[in-house]
DNA sequence: CCTATATATCAACTATCGTTGAAATGTAGA
DNA sequence: TCTACATTTCAACGATAGTTGATATATAGG
């Protein structure tokens, strides 16, 4: 990931309805969910949701696929682990405080006993 | 950290010149940079740096104390871990395949040697 | 084919953000 | 104290982003 596209990814993020939509299908897991189940969830008109839903895929953080007469929009997580390896990349340049304790965060949180992160 | 500080944070780091200052200040290390010295390394006008470097503080994600005529800035490392923190803290319900490599892609930088990520 | 449902597109408006130039503040040395 | 240097503040302008309402496209069922 280059820094234009980690601009880009970060430039979405910052932004209210569109940082709870990411969390709303980081949550929900691969099956994603429709655009109108978001359009909800956020509360946010379906017009606008979409402006919003185009902008996060063009930064790469989520995916969707129709199904019937529903789009289906799901989290990119190839995208939004690329987004976390970038903003560690530079912090061991000699300097391991930086890093550790996020590295130590995300250790103790097991993955495959589906526990979250107790930070 | 709650969604408003992790908001604030993201809107900070999605503009180019506020992204480039962070990771100046990241690989710069607790040492930091004077704002004259990151106005070059950026490019941007003093006064508009001035702007800028208030939003990262106000965001957490740089400190500052004065040294003489200059002031310096370092990266608030507790504050970008926060923020990685705070991107993966839904990603484990359930879903390990989406956090798994971004964990996987941290526990491969050794920190303790200097080694950076191969993203 | 016609209608209902679901989502996307477009133009227009408003608000917010980023930049600039001028001026102010703070610090150190002659 | 006077001057030079480093940084910040402020008002004003131009650019960009987010919202809204109206309209268009796509799909499924009757």
């Amino acid at each position: 990931m280059d820094e234009r596209q980690a601009l880009a990814a970060f430039a979405a993020l910052g932004q209210e309805h569109r940082l709870r939509v990411v969390r709303a299908l980081v949550t929900a897991g691969p099956d994603g969910l429709a655009a109108g189940v978001l359009a909800e969830t956020v509360n946010v008109a379906g017009n606008n949701l979409s402006f919003h839903l185009k902008e996060l895929s063009h930064a790469g953080l989520i995916t969707s696929r129709r199904e019937g007469k529903s789009v289906i929009y799901s989290a990119a997580y190839a995208g939004l682990s690329d987004l976390v390896q970038f903003l560690m990349r530079d912090c061991c340049q000699g300097h391991p405080e930086v890093c550790a304790p996020a590295v130590a965060a995300l250790a103790a949180c097991d993955c495959t006993t589906g526990d979250t992160l107790h930070a």
